[in-house]
RNA sequence: UCCCCUGUAGCUCAGCUGGUAGAGCGGGUGGCUGUUAACCACCAAGUCGUUGGUUCGAGUCCAACCGGGGGAGCCA
């Protein structure tokens, strides 16, 4: 609550809503989602994104000059309005503001209005971002979005990890977790050249070719390796060309890192983490979350609660290859040991089999990245990947390999330089541990946790492949 | 990058085997004393994605290009 310039107390609409009527005297401010009227009788529906609901304002019998002033009240204006709250004695809501009086603060013509009072595709809305989070769909994801980042850093706040940020710019060039967006100064019509005739990048800011992140590990390593818990929230960049209603070129990422931890503890902490987002955002997000259950993907919240509620499945890949081959089921790609998981045999693991989240542990190294903890039999590394129905891998993450010599022969088998990993190799040689750690990209979990299909519809502005509007 | 679908009024779409456009919603005007996907009446609104081709004639058939969507790969 605030004052408006009269001394008047000045309520949210979410505030509002949570206050008992009993005429008293109130302002409230904000836009206008759709208006009725009738000769002598103005219905309005305010909005202010303090929550979903919107509060609705009758104007009976209104004074000449407020009249006027609700004609220009269209769908999309904003508003202030004074009135006092009272019991609502019809359908549909259980309170609402009595006006008395009403200031446009700004006009929205409604023949060019691009929302209009009825529902619209997340296509066109995607075209008007700028617009979108006035709806329903986008004002709760926002909200959504906004809870769960609180309760990403208060789960590991409470568990005395340390948020740490690392590097949004790179100079490493082996990272090996995708295609990278490069950063540089040099003109690109006419980059100064060697004698060789390539680009001279002695010559660009860095004096060395620079990238944006893929990925903060590495980083978030080092820090785990004194600190011993630690993670990072931050925003990451794939140039990877890909088209898929689950991949952006700019998104965020959470990836805990944690020393003293091997991968049956890293497994432990995805699951805990998760299931604590979820109980989180059901309880902080109630009203958003039962809008994206009747709207958006039936059923969710009784998915979500069940994912909370059990154990999720851990299985081996050799295990999971098993569970494949001998179901009787034809796939497109054909499972054999030693080839990776393909979207068709997650879904089936996570809908069709254990019908909930399954964590895959013990992969072919040939499949997985280097750092991860080569197991005894000399065939398998510890990398687990958590998978969810409807989406497919939220979380991948691994044991790294903390032996000094395994880790150094992996980086030449990955055809990778030892020397451009010195200082990763010297966490192995100087007081190395075991560790493990994991990512979670950012929108899937929110994509996962409302039931949005494209994950550009659950981040404000999507970078994507020939996509970076507004 | 590959495969499939799609582009017609502000939005969502219909338009059969080629004969030069239609609905619902939205918008405007008027009506209505409790509406809430308001209701009733009337009105306005389209170089049918772009370019080229076939044809007496193309929204409709063909080609290329551009945009959008879905799936795959890659991954978070």
């Amino acid at each position: 609550m605030s004052q408006n310039s009269n001394h008047e107390a000045v309520f949210r609409v979410r505030d509002v809503l949570a206050l008992s009527p009993g005429g008293q005297p109130l302002s409230a401010r904000g836009w206008v989602r759709t208006k009725r009227d009738s000769k002598h009788l103005v219905f309005f529906e305010l909005n202010d994104g303090s929550c979903l609901s919107n509060v609705q304002v009758v104007f009976e019998n209104p004074a000449p000059d407020v009249a006027a002033e609700l004609a220009r009240a269209q769908t999309g204006a904003s508003v202030m309005v004074r009135g006092t709250l009272e019991e609502s004695p019809a359908k549909g809501q259980s309170v609402e503001i009595h006006g008395t009086g009403l200031t446009v603060v700004g006009q929205s013509p409604a023949e060019l209005y691009p929302l209009q009072k009825k529902r619209h595709s997340f296509e066109y809305l995607r075209e008007i971002a700028h617009l979108r989070p006035r709806t329903n769909t986008f004002g709760a994801i926002a909200r959504v979005r906004n809870q769960l980042s609180f309760a990403i850093h208060r789960f590991f706040q409470e568990r005395q990890f340390l948020y740490l940020h690392t590097p949004i710019i790179t100079a490493s060039d082996a990272e090996g977790a995708g295609e990278m967006f490069r950063v540089t100064t040099l003109a690109p019509d006419a980059p100064p050249r060697n004698e060789h005739g390539a680009v001279d990048f002695g010559k660009d800011f860095f004096g060395r070719p620079a990238y944006l992140t893929v990925s903060g590990q590495l980083n978030a390593e080092i820090y785990a390796c004194a600190l011993e818990r630690v993670y990072t929230f931050g925003p990451t960049f794939r140039a990877e060309n890909s088209n898929t209603t689950r991949h952006l070129a700019e998104f965020w990422m959470i990836e805990p890192e944690v020393a003293f931890c091997d991968i049956d503890c890293n497994m432990d902490l995805a699951e805990e983490f998760l299931k604590y987002l979820l109980l989180d955002l059901l309880h902080g997000c109630g009203e958003d979350m039962a809008f994206f259950d009747s709207r958006v993907q039936p059923g969710l919240l009784e998915n979500l609660q069940l994912v909370i509620d059990r154990s999720f499945q851990r299985i081996s890949y050799s295990e999971a290859v098993e569970a494949l081959s001998s179901s009787g089921r034809s796939f497109e790609y054909p499972v054999s040991w030693g080839v990776d998981l393909q979207s068709e045999h997650e879904k089936f693991l996570t809908e069709e089999v254990y019908r909930g989240p399954v964590i895959v542990t013990d992969y072919p190294k040939e499949i997985k990245a280097f750092y991860m903890k080569l197991n005894d039999d000399g065939k398998t590394v510890r990398g687990m990947d958590v998978l969810v129905p409807r989406l497919g891998e939220i979380i991948g993450g691994s044991e790294r390999e903390a032996n000094l010599e395994t880790l150094e022969q992996r980086i030449t088998e990955s055809g990778l330089n030892r020397e451009d990993y010195w200082w990763y190799l010297d966490l192995r040689r100087f007081g190395s541990v075991p560790h493990s750690g994991f990512g979670l990209g950012f929108e899937r979990l929110i994509q996962y946790a409302t039931g949005m299909q494209n994950i550009r519809d659950v981040i404000p502005f999507p970078r994507a492949v020939k996509s970076a509007d507004f």
